[in-house]
DNA sequence: AGTGAGATGGCCT
DNA sequence: GGCCATCTCACTA
């Protein structure tokens, strides 16, 4: 195994955890065993100033209050009907901001054809759903977890930096550059299908 | 390549 | 009632 992220990891700026998560191997446990991936995209969003957050203006409702735990839990939300969306809180309780995950590369599937690269495809494939909104990604027990990649899944690659996808009702934040990725990597969201031949 | 709509349901004012 | 931190397919050209 390798060595889990602690919690001082997801109190720091959520711009900073953001960026810092690319590379992090996302680990789920399900009955089948444990699935690790690679985090290849991420998104932050900054709470009460963010005005495509969730909890802009402080907001807290029954979906969002997941946001309010104390960093290093997990937000899970449904959207559109048909998808979940999995973020990681940060920063201290009280403090409502997160990092969505969008795009993670699977390790032990390698050589498959892309089936986590977006937000809600990755929840589909990883089977996250609402049983893990407010989980606690730090403790011994947690199904969900964050790790150090080992030396091997250590990859050398170029951040990308952006705006963030979706939020076009969010006309004051919508240029904000939270969106990081591995430029180029074949796992992120929003590539072109695979031209017919 | 770019645009648009449908699926589908819970959340929020 | 309208809006969504999505995804896929059909259509334009």
């Amino acid at each position: 195994m390798g060595r889990r992220l602690p919690a001082r990891f997801f109190k720091a700026p959520t711009e900073k955890v953001a960026r810092d998560l690319l590379g992090k191997i996302l680990c789920v446990r399900t009955r089948a065993g444990v699935s690790r991936s690679r985090i290849v995209e991420t998104e932050a969003y900054l709470g009460a100033k963010d005005q495509a957050c969730h909890s802009y203006r402080n907001r807290k409702t029954d979906r969002n209050k997941a946001m309010y735990l104390r960093g290093g839990h997990g937000y899970v939300y449904f959207v559109y009907g048909m998808h979940f969306c999995f973020n990681v809180v940060t920063r201290d309780a009280g403090m409502p901001e997160a990092v969505l995950i969008r795009a993670v590369e699977p390790l032990d599937d390698e050589g498959v054809e892309p089936m986590t690269n977006g937000p809600g495809k990755l929840c589909r494939h990883l089977r996250i759903d609402r049983r893990h909104d407010g989980l606690s990604l730090t403790r011994r027990d947690s199904p969900i977890w964050l790790e150090e990649p080992k030396a091997r899944e250590i990859k050398k690659e170029t951040i990308h930096r952006g705006p963030r996808v979706g939020i076009d009702g969010a006309p004051e934040a919508k240029d904000w550059p939270l969106r990081f990725l591995y430029e180029g990597n074949r796992y992120v969201s929003k590539k072109p299908r695979p031209r017919s031949m």
